[in-house]
DNA sequence: GCTATTATTTAGAATAATTCTAAGTCTCAT
DNA sequence: ATGAGACTTAGAATTATTCTAAATAATAGC
């Protein structure tokens, strides 16, 4: 749980900017899900840091959380109706989802996938963001 | 709720396909769909389902619509964890939730846009399914 | 460094969409 | 028409998440 002094330095400017307070919790979090760089739910979010932090609440979890996304330092990624999952690969990318084995990986987009995405939009119509999510089999699931 | 003969058909197909059976309630939950086509929650098909057939059973509408997901009648649609919404609209499209009104717009994606996405998978990856969700605001929603 | 103010954390209760259960009803092949 | 299995139903159960209210911690002003 120790957080490089370049992230430690990007959270704290984050949560300044959007004047909230650095804690411990906080910390710990975004160091639980930049060490392991996959997706996982708050509750294995709370699993994780519960061994270097044993009395973290899973309210806290959720609230860390949520905070981190708001302040866009992590991402968060739904499945269908499935437990929300976080992710803190920043750039643009776009989730498949392996129906055998249940992985997520990523899958990085190029800005001329996500340019004709933007051209498909009728006029008038703005889009902040494009969440895109791949559903199949991954390299290690064959016949 | 009258079922034009063709998606009658349609469905009767379908479920015999998948070794199901016809029901009053599989059709009028189709019919229901099909008569207004926007994207409902199971509650708000409920709500519609009912003024014509006042005994359905929430419990009913949850399982004819899953009929109808399986049998590739209807598309089911989610955004975070919002509810999930059904579309009738079987045609190759994505969906544009406007953050100021709450609308869900269809947006037609030509083949080539889906190529591009396809194209974006590393090998061995096979989709069966891509999602793609745009959020922002409509045109209906302007400065 | 102390203190007051305010934000954050915490445990547990509450919520809400969906699924499950078990009993009753309907469909359809025979 | 009958029986086996499919479907519907009401209500209970589940589960991820949010809410609540009290305890604790962070910061600004002294
Ligand atoms: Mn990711
Ligand atoms: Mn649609
Ligand atoms: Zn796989
Ligand atoms: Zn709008």
């Amino acid at each position: 749980m120790n957080l490089a002094p370049e992230y430690k330095a990007r959270l704290d400017k984050a949560l300044e900017h959007s004047g909230q307070r650095s804690t411990k919790q906080r910390e710990h979090i975004f160091s639980v899900l930049l060490e392991k760089r996959d997706h996982p739910t708050a509750d294995e979010v709370y699993a994780r840091a519960k061994s270097d932090m044993p009395t973290i609440s899973l309210a806290t979890v959720y609230n860390c959380l949520e905070t981190l996304v708001e302040t866009s330092l992590i991402r968060q990624v739904n499945f269908e109706r499935e437990p929300t999952r976080y992710c803190p690969n920043l750039t643009q990318h776009a989730h498949f989802y392996c129906r055998e084995s249940g992985e997520i990986v990523d899958i990085e987009l190029s800005d001329e996938a996500i340019e004709t995405l933007m051209k498909a939009l009728p006029k008038g119509f703005s889009a902040r963001h494009i969440d895109i999510a791949y559903d199949g089999k991954c390299n290690g699931c064959h016949d």
